[in-house]
DNA sequence: GGTGAAATTTACGGGGC
DNA sequence: GCCCCGTAAATTTCACC
């Protein structure tokens, strides 16, 4: 077991298996080995220890959010009263499923979250009743993802 | 086939699949049905439901990017000359493999992009000689993430 | 690291209810 | 919409090189 501080160096073999199954993650591993050229049970110990290294974190079903009427992404600026605060904050945020990601950040702000909505209303309760109404928020800007033209992960 | 604006209408034993591999994508269906009470096929014909439906939008490795050295991730707000210019902009930032996302967004800002790269020092190399030098990029604005506290998809 | 084969478990599809 | 069942395929582990 690898300590959490190192990195993890991969050969070409193990790039081609991650960015397979980056892209589908229930793709067979016969079917890699096939493509490749080295038997099942190689790709099978490969993994194993990507895995225990922890470059591999998991592995996750993508769902298409508008199918399910949540269209509107926005992220938001959050400015707090006070840094002492933010892990309260935080907390939360945790509790708003709405949020998908927050950030500690540089520059102007405290905070930038992501945020997932239904609509624009939807959006507001949001952030009126919910995030303006967290314990040292004093301000927000927020900016509404029109249209997500990219959306990927780290290229191998 | 539903047809692509359709909102997809889902019941508790749905949401239940999906939970479970919206965690973990290679989890077997049939550990999954014996969770639940039902049979494997049930479950079988209920993702191949969700599927063509387009809710389920596919499955993915997460890797860890730390564990290739990629720690510093940023936020990026870009001024553009001219609205126009827009289409012809995304497709440079595509070419970045550094680029995560890329949104148009209402307020300030033209284009909203994440990025992941290996430090500051690369951070700044994409920046200055990849992002800037973008035909239209007049200027932009960098938040670097200190800490990225919450990661998450929408919950169902 | 890799192979190859055996044993176990899953995925998949049809027919019935 | 779900179950049972048969077939095909995948996963996993093993001894061996």
């Amino acid at each position: 077991m690898k300590l959490s501080q190192d990195i993890v160096t991969i050969d070409g073999i193990d790039k081609e298996i991650l960015r397979d199954l980056m892209q589908d993650a229930r793709k067979p591993i016969l079917e890699i080995a096939r493509k490749i050229g080295i038997s099942g049970a190689a790709i099978h110990q490969r993994l194993r220890k990507l895995e225990s290294s922890g470059l591999i974190a998991g592995s996750k079903f993508v769902i298409n959010p508008k199918k399910l009427g949540y269209a509107t992404m926005a992220f938001i600026g959050i400015y707090l009263d006070k840094a002492m605060r933010n892990p309260e904050a935080v907390k939360q945020l945790r509790e708003i499923p709405e949020v998908l990601e927050c950030h500690y950040t540089t520059g102007n702000w405290s905070i930038l979250i992501k945020i997932l909505c239904k609509d624009n209303e939807h959006l507001m309760n949001v952030l009126n009743h919910k995030v303006q109404s967290i314990e040292g928020v004093s301000r927000t800007e927020t900016f509404i993802s029109l249209n997500q033209q990219i959306d990927r992960q780290i290229s191998l």
